[in-house]
DNA sequence: CCGTATCCAGCATGATACTG
DNA sequence: CAGTATCATGCTGGATACGG
């Protein structure tokens, strides 16, 4: 079904540079890392300073311990932070942000500015199609 | 277990305007909005033009009827894309972007431009961590 | 303290078939 | 052409308990 769309793509100019439509591109590939529930919020944290482990799961609101660690190696593995384990009894370890992350934790910034600013208005257009949709239901009832 | 961590936000300074690291924050929310599969593709292509239905399942790589139908829907709600339906027979239905969405894609530009040209370092970071992953399970296993 | 194993519920996605 | 209904399935995240 799609093998066409993929040979035909060979030669396009399609706006943006390569092919940003596939299933596979580089954006969705990065939301697949950072599109879950955790990972930017971990992020947030550890690009103020390193912190350990269990300080972590007392500052982000209703982590479990197994998505904390979960999350942590996912970061570490895609080499976005650093885990530091030092050998006491019992042992501490804790997490610091890479240069990668940081660069990436920038180049999230303007996402997190618009959706600081913005998520009242899709609030609103939530209330408004849903508003609209009980309406239309209402009338079909009939 | 984390009301403390609210009411002790009441009056910090965490860097970051708000509080960021709830689960609840909009930048979560964002997340909640674009992090699924397909919802930046789609905005992608109606960034650059109105667009038929018909055609976004042609030039979206491997969408189902359904999913495409459902992200549509919910991109709509969310005030990011508008519905336009000429009653043809059959009849025409095409998609644009809001001006609310488009500067969503604008705020998303950056993370897209870190994706294009950082997630090859990404890559080279999973593979690493799995090598040594293997070495180590190699060493595990004597 | 930190991390993992197990089990489980819910949801996101997909295949397919059907309707206006 | 556009969209919905139904059913199946794999994955994500959470509870709990255990281990180093």
């Amino acid at each position: 079904m799609q093998d066409g769309t993929f040979s035909s793509l060979g030669h396009l100019q399609e706006t943006r540079r390569g092919n940003a439509y596939a299933r596979d591109c580089p954006t969705r590939q990065l939301l697949d890392l950072i599109g879950d529930k955790w990972s930017v919020l971990i992020l947030l944290l550890l690009g103020e300073e390193e912190v350990r482990f269990s300080r972590l799961k007392q500052r982000i609101d209703g982590i479990s311990q197994k998505m904390l660690s979960q999350t942590l190696k996912s970061l570490e593995r895609d080499g976005l932070v650093t885990r530091h384990a030092v050998a006491t009894v019992p042992v501490t370890v804790s997490y610091r942000i890479t240069p990668l992350g940081r660069e990436l934790l920038g180049a999230l910034q303007m996402m997190i500015d618009w959706a600081e600013t913005r998520m009242p208005y899709v609030a609103d257009a939530q209330r408004e199609f849903d508003r609209r949709l009980s309406i239309a239901d209402h009338r079909e009832a009939l």
